[in-house]
DNA sequence: TCCTTACGCTACGACCCGTAGCGTAACTGC
DNA sequence: GCAGTTACGCTACGGGTCGTAGCGTAAGGA
């Protein structure tokens, strides 16, 4: 459900073909594996659709848009296992998003769009609003069930509790980001395991676990 | 003292011209901010450096190359004050890295090279080599610092303690990262606060603070 | 059936890429 | 000084992508 959303969908004409859509997606994300970013071009992703490359430009204004859709439709995979314990809930949504971010397509895909958001806010809120934004449903979830545990303190102040909320987003998808694509070194079991000690108990604590 | 390093610099002929180089480095970073990554163009820099593209070409294999050494030298600036304890020296050096973030050179170039290295090996280990691993020591003299105060333990294990440190560091430039370049959202005093909090305590004591 | 919109195809100017060729400049060893 | 070697600036080039325009055709709705 990519809310795409044109404001206003004619109801006279020839409809836009639903499966040259799926097509085109589909294509990209074939295109990325192959080629990388880089060396995408409209004019390939086009050719394997089986498209012609106007029919591209009038849906997506260009390559930075086409892949953001092509991409967001990948994260929506990842889901929070009730594992009885805010620990072992941790550990599995961050091996999740590692093997998420281990294919190729998402890999070449995911740093790329973020650096071109950096000079185009509608691509910015593109980001957000159809990748970033969704996976903060996790972190809620997941604090909400570690509250019913009694592992974490229920806390009162909304503003304060969704500032929280933030932080803990940009330090999980931050730190698995930075070690698989940065560092690019494997996200693997004892990794996550090392990472989730040290988000819950602290500095002190990890270095001695 | 980028240690491009050409393995057989030559005795004989005419020597490379340093401020060619120099020129050219400062070109490459005018260019980023008024263009971006994507329209920045080896022609364009060879223009504000006043100089032949053939040059370029002599001295770089292409844009990636180029950009990562041109951005590289400004990680160097970044220092760990002492400032008598382990969260104060975590907040400044976090509100350092955030400033770095913060000017349009880094922030389109950083994740546009991690991009393209993700299929590129010689280019990941220059990445690696000349602006990830020089950070890490900010890690390890904080860890030490820290140590010699007593706020953390001394690990016996080499090998244990070199894969914390490792952790640490994703966990704190992966943060800054993704709160200042995917959410977007300012790294301020505050944030830097709430955020040392979590990592020296842990999340449970985070929430309440 | 008429109207409206989407589609495929072709062609186009503009731009950037990366390289080759050439004459000139700068520095070294004899 | 002179010859040898390498760097530099300049021009030109084939190859590729971009994004758009124009046209005839296809697929729905009133």
């Amino acid at each position: 459900m990519l809310s795409r959303s044109h404001p206003k969908p004619p109801r006279t004409g020839r409809p836009r073909s639903a499966a040259a859509d799926e097509a085109i997606l589909e294509a990209t994300r074939a295109s990325l594996v192959d080629l990388g970013w880089s060396k995408l071009t409209m004019s390939d992703v086009a050719t394997r659709a089986g498209v012609a490359k106007t029919t591209l430009y009038r849906r997506w204004a260009g390559k930075n848009e086409l892949v953001v859709d092509a991409v967001a439709v990948l994260f929506d995979e990842l889901e929070l296992p009730d594992l009885g314990s805010l620990s072992a809930d941790v550990q599995a949504v961050v091996l999740q998003f590692a093997a998420l971010l281990e294919r190729p397509e998402t890999q070449t895909a995911l740093m790329a769009v973020v650096a071109e958001s950096t000079r185009d806010e509608a691509l910015r809120t593109r980001i957000r609003d159809s990748i970033v934004d969704r996976q903060k449903r996790l972190v809620l979830q997941g604090r909400q069930r570690a509250q019913e545990r009694g592992e974490l303190p229920v806390e009162q102040d909304e503003d304060a509790a969704s500032t929280t909320a933030d932080l803990i987003f940009d330090v999980i998808a931050g730190a698995v980001v930075h070690r698989a694509l940065v560092s690019a070194e494997p996200v693997d079991a004892d990794w996550a395991r090392r990472f989730t000690v040290l988000l819950l108990t602290g500095l002190g604590a990890a270095a001695s676990a």
